[in-house]
DNA sequence: ACTGCTCTGTAACCAATGTTACTGACAGCT
DNA sequence: AGCTGTCAGTAACATTGGTTACAGAGCAGT
């Protein structure tokens, strides 16, 4: 575990701070798709990303979903920061988008940390602002744009994650994503299909470099 | 200015953090339409808002704009808070919604207070975790519901703010913060109109009670 | 009263998205 | 090969929201 946290947060934090992570943080390994936290969870432990990313989900009473954003190595969920603190319920649902390493914290060392160690809450603060920042993006790309370039940027997102631009899904699951129908990202994807962004195939799509 | 600060946010901190406010706080009386900060702007001061409410606005490339939702007294601008710790700039646009008192705080204190008052890092992060919050039932307007049940919402919400049921506005100012035009806010008005969800006048709506 | 400005109402039309229904393609299994 | 379930393609249609264009109402200034 020394290993991964050194490489992925030794520049962030101070070397007692990382000593005292080592001492009550618990490295683990999670497979894609697995449920981390649900709407309606209380939190107990935080987590610090090493590898793979975090998918952030949002859901209204009539079980219609959203996509809200990634969470990627080098950080931290702001959304249970803000439930750990707080004390609160979670509102959204965090799921493995692919294979993930991480170290989990216990959240009683939140508030010692943040009063003992600036590196500390220069992180916390961080990830508040680029959480923010990420659903504001968010924001913009429903409020702003339309479907297609939606799913575009969707795509695009989900190849950069997986490191593949072979992205393996349906149709329905990125209908989900978008909060669209099935028939919709499949009329959407054939004309980007036709305008050369990409090529469609059973249960994954290939898109174009550029 | 003691008064006010202690009205609002004695509860909050404690007395020797109170004393540092007063010490290096500036109150401001600012009348409504006043644009305090505007996208691109750094940030030198945060404000702690005694009375009134702020609209925090979005616009995107082509000057289109949105509202992404109001901070009311006994709150800071999370964002602000964001820009500030992270000296960039801001993503977004801040100005009175209604006639404002608040105490601005120069930024370089915040380092500081977070370190030695507990009470501030409270504050700090229950604004973060209320922004977010924010946030996420702006998503959730946008993403799930339609433009006229998005349009009632913003009425009651402009009701609650001003405390007044009258709402002084024109339809194009209502269809510029739902990113919609004028055209399709005048129609959804006249159908909630018709459906007894308020009258409307020229230069104002009036809410039904109910 | 006349002028000019802003605000509102409305019609007619268009574009984007959502819905329903049906079809065939493909993969896994026996 | 034949069966079964999932996935994708497509048509036809409905709804929502966006656009253009124009007319009239209210208000202020002269």
């Amino acid at each position: 575990m020394q290993q991964e946290l050194k490489e992925n947060f030794g520049l962030l934090f101070e070397k007692a701070l990382l000593d005292e992570i080592l001492e009550v943080g618990t490295l683990k390994h999670i497979p894609e798709g697995v449920v981390l936290m649900d709407i309606g969870d209380y939190v107990k432990a935080m987590p610090l990303l090493i590898s793979g990313a975090i998918k952030i989900v949002r859901e209204d009473e009539q079980g219609d979903e959203l996509l809200l954003y990634f969470v990627e190595k080098g950080n931290t969920c702001a959304m249970t920061l803000s439930c750990c603190l707080g004390e609160t319920k979670s509102e959204i649902r965090a799921l493995t988008e692919t294979d993930t390493v991480l170290v989990m914290v216990p959240i009683e060392k939140m508030e010692t940390w943040a009063a003992n160690y600036k590196s500390w809450r220069k992180f916390v603060f961080e990830s508040y602002h680029n959480r923010l920042n990420e659903m504001l993006a968010t924001i913009d790309n429903i409020a702003f744009l339309k479907m297609d370039e939606r799913l575009l940027n969707l795509l695009k997102e989900k190849a950069r994650i997986a490191k593949d631009h072979r992205i393996r899904t349906t149709h329905q699951e990125i209908a989900f994503e978008l909060h669209t129908s099935r028939v919709v990202v499949s009329r959407l994807l054939k004309k980007l299909e036709n305008l050369k962004e990409l090529t469609l195939h059973r249960n994954y799509i290939l898109l174009k470099k550029k």
